[in-house]
DNA sequence: AGGACTGATGTCATCTTGTGACATCACCGT
DNA sequence: ACGGTGATGTCACAAGATGACATCAGTCCT
């Protein structure tokens, strides 16, 4: 009957962000989905390839800013995904802390939905390191840089979404750089007592 | 009619295993699989929780491994999780080279199952983490060391199951480690040269 | 204007996953 | 022999996902 409905892909991925925090994503069928934005069950799966992917769209730009900031950047390679993720942070989520907690919200209940979330920073992480490679960067410098890169940009995101924190998602992400840096330096020798610099 | 088979676990892992290396992951039904193993689609899902299981048998394993390497091993964090992942390799992997390899390229045929392997390395690397903290590492240093280790495991482990490789598991992971060390060092000051040690 | 084409959508049928409810049967201790 | 207990088979079914086909708006061409 609902023919032509303008923005049908926006539609659905607001309704189902609606529905899965209203009741959670397991207790929400597709078709409830599409019923709420005036479409049917085929047109959401056309759209989408399937149900966990109505929660995922954002994933492209997030890619693009990524792959762009470290084609643009003239670093070392950990030092350029960093920044790339500097970037990321002013200019994706910069004033979305919101929508972004009750969306992280949403995913820690679903263990489908983690899997996909793992999944998608995977490939994020793969796109990276194929733009690390494209300047010159040897195979396994580039993907050893894009992991712990990644890895710090997951580790302050987490405490950027967490309730009650406050600090502002770049300072996150250049603190638990040095700290990673400092985790993973050379090992002190077996028996001194040199104090670890803070 | 089938009744009382003996391991009915095990029969079904390898009936899955068989399958899925016949016609694929997607081309097998649970159905299929508890046919070759002489048992219903009923008994395979009160098994395992899902059809991606039957792959997943293995994890169990290494996460114990893991944790008492990890809970055993004295030594700074980032350190203590690379000598348990070189545990790992001698105990866990040793002279399964051959089936790993099978059981890896099934995986890089479906994203369905990359989803659950990435599920498991997490849940792995929370384990591992929590084990740290046991020993009175802080949160931050725990998560950072065990992200920090895992990747070098699975980038090792990549190289090695990959095609064409004769290194050991072992040599990898140490190479690799040493690899992330520098990558993830102090960045060179702008303009000077100083060669970073090896 | 009229007719053919295209693209997005609805409808229907079907397969598969995963689960609840219940029936069965072997085995075990008494 | 009897009554548990536990693992299994049978049946039914909701929901996910996909293929095949129908429909209809708007567009382009003559």
């Amino acid at each position: 009957m609902t023919r032509w409905q303008p923005d049908a892909r926006g539609r659905l991925e607001a309704a189902a962000l609606e529905l899965f925090r209203e009741r959670g994503f397991e207790q929400t069928t597709v078709t409830d989905i599409a019923a709420r934005a005036g479409l049917d069950k085929r047109t959401f799966y056309r759209l989408f390839g399937d149900k966990r992917e109505a929660l995922f769209s954002g994933g492209k730009l997030l890619e693009e800013v990524l792959v762009k900031a470290v084609a643009e950047t003239d670093a070392a390679p950990f030092e350029t995904v960093i920044a790339a993720f500097h970037r990321v942070a002013d200019e994706v989520f910069a004033d979305r802390l919101d929508l972004v907690r009750v969306r992280q919200s949403i995913i820690e209940g679903s263990p489908e939905l983690q899997e996909r979330e793992l999944r998608k920073t995977g490939s994020l992480a793969a796109a990276v390191a194929a733009a690390l490679r494209a300047k010159g960067v040897g195979e396994t410098t580039a993907t050893l840089a894009t992991e712990s890169g990644v890895t710090v940009f997951r580790v302050a995101f987490a405490r950027w979404v967490a309730p009650g924190c406050d600090a502002s998602l770049t300072d996150l992400i250049a603190e638990m750089a040095a700290e990673l840096r400092a985790v993973t330096s050379a090992p002190a020798v077996p028996a001194p007592n040199a104090a670890t610099p803070t």
